[in-house]
DNA sequence: GAGTGGTCTAGACCACTCC
DNA sequence: GAGTGGTCTAGACCACTCT
């Protein structure tokens, strides 16, 4: 049956389906046809229909729901304004630097609060000696009770010893605010991005379905002198974010 | 011989193999157990085995080789300073912002320069009129013989009617050198992240394995007095790439 | 040539949703 | 209950690498 100089059966049907979608004849959120509808009308066994719809599902195209079928998937974007989230005028206002993007809807779940020895690679970052400590905030942010985003922050423990930033509310304007008021305003940010594939517990967590990618940013603020303040490590539901980053020349 | 309250025997293999990995009992680039060995430690069938292994490859853990096998991916990331390589100093100085990432290492393949309608989504960011003309240029950038990203740049035709630009090669400095030497040269710049799965043939054309997702920038340059430029989408490999932006508080 | 993964078929039972 | 996708088996032939 195979004749191998085209591609496989499923492919061609994986991109019959995916031209389609693309041509606006079935519109997010509506159903495509199924792995019945595909034995039908190509003549094909189950495994291959199945096949061609995980090609379209790992694409991020299309959703699975057991019992119902698959779905085109509908995309909406969180803009994430790196320059405007980070400016001294957003967080030095007593505004939370999550509340920049989300128009007035901050919410955070499980913050959790710790100091600890600081793992090697934030050590490094940090410029803190093997064995130091630091104290580590991890949260949950949630957009329309979704969650959306996982953020460690990692601070030198002898910086912020003592303040509200070793506590689950740091109050109005966050961490930085308060790295302001202990003398050491971070100055500048350097974010680093990557994407990936969720790993562990990740697409869980993030409720990520099949074929979503992560963003992972590593965000180190640096005072004025240079000196670096803080390491946060976030990862994000990469089919949600959309980052701006503004750049002079 | 199913029992449904633990996972199905496809995961649990996928994890004991990831967490093996983990463990480094399998270094990168090494080789683990295939499909032959998998139907015959976990006595399931060869569709079972090829599931376990599915899984690790859509995790971009893994890299299947036919003929050969599966094997851990290994990863070296190109840093790619978003402010350095839009820098005045680097592309004022007769150098390619692509060099600047490369260490002296640039290249370029398929380089396809056109007039054509702009596209409504360029027009758009650009600012002109629906049916206005654009020049595009495409090019397939290469790392050590591999593409790595593919790059499409739109200028509004009128603003460089006769330049260089409309050239296969720009001459030193590329674009951005010669929009200064039109007397526009580029002021800020935007860049829009987002992270996806490739679609259609982005996943062969970039040599992606499965389970690698693209980024997709979107970067629009902007002249002094906020007037659009240039729009230049790139997709890249999201494995490869390490994003670097500097942001001022 | 032996061994590997790629594609494909034809069946089976199960878990879930309600098209 | 009918229909959906999830898991699993047991075969087959093909394309590719050389583990």
């Amino acid at each position: 049956m195979p004749k191998r100089t085209e591609p496989p059966k499923y492919r061609e049907i994986a991109n019959a389906l995916r031209a389609a979608i693309e041509r606006g004849e079935y519109q997010p959120g509506q159903r495509i046809p199924g792995e019945n509808d595909l034995i039908r009308d190509h003549g094909v066994s189950r495994n291959t229909a199945r096949d061609a719809l995980a090609v379209l599902r790992h694409e991020g195209i299309t959703d699975t729901r057991r019992g119902a079928g698959n779905f085109v998937r509908q995309f909406q974007l969180i803009p994430r304004s790196a320059n405007r989230r980070l400016s001294r005028s957003t967080w030095g206002e007593g505004r939370s630097i999550w509340s920049a993007d989300m128009q007035g809807r901050p919410s955070a779940e499980d913050v959790d609060v710790e100091e600890i020895v600081a793992p090697e690679r934030i050590a490094g970052i940090l410029g803190i000696p093997a064995g130091g400590h630091v104290w580590r905030r991890s949260r949950t942010h949630l957009s329309e009770g979704r969650p959306v985003q996982l953020s460690t922050s990692y601070l030198p423990a002898e910086l912020v010893v003592g303040s509200p930033i070793t506590q689950p509310d740091t109050g109005p304007g966050g961490v930085y605010a308060r790295l302001l008021d202990l003398g050491h305003p971070p100055a500048r940010f350097r974010e680093e991005v990557r994407a990936r594939m969720p790993i562990g517990d990740e697409a869980k967590v993030l409720k990520l379905a099949a074929g979503v990618p992560v963003v992972h940013i590593v965000r180190t603020a640096f005072e004025e002198d240079g000196r670096p303040l803080e390491v946060n490590e976030m990862v994000l539901d990469g089919n949600s974010y959309l980052l701006q980053y503004d750049i002079d020349a």
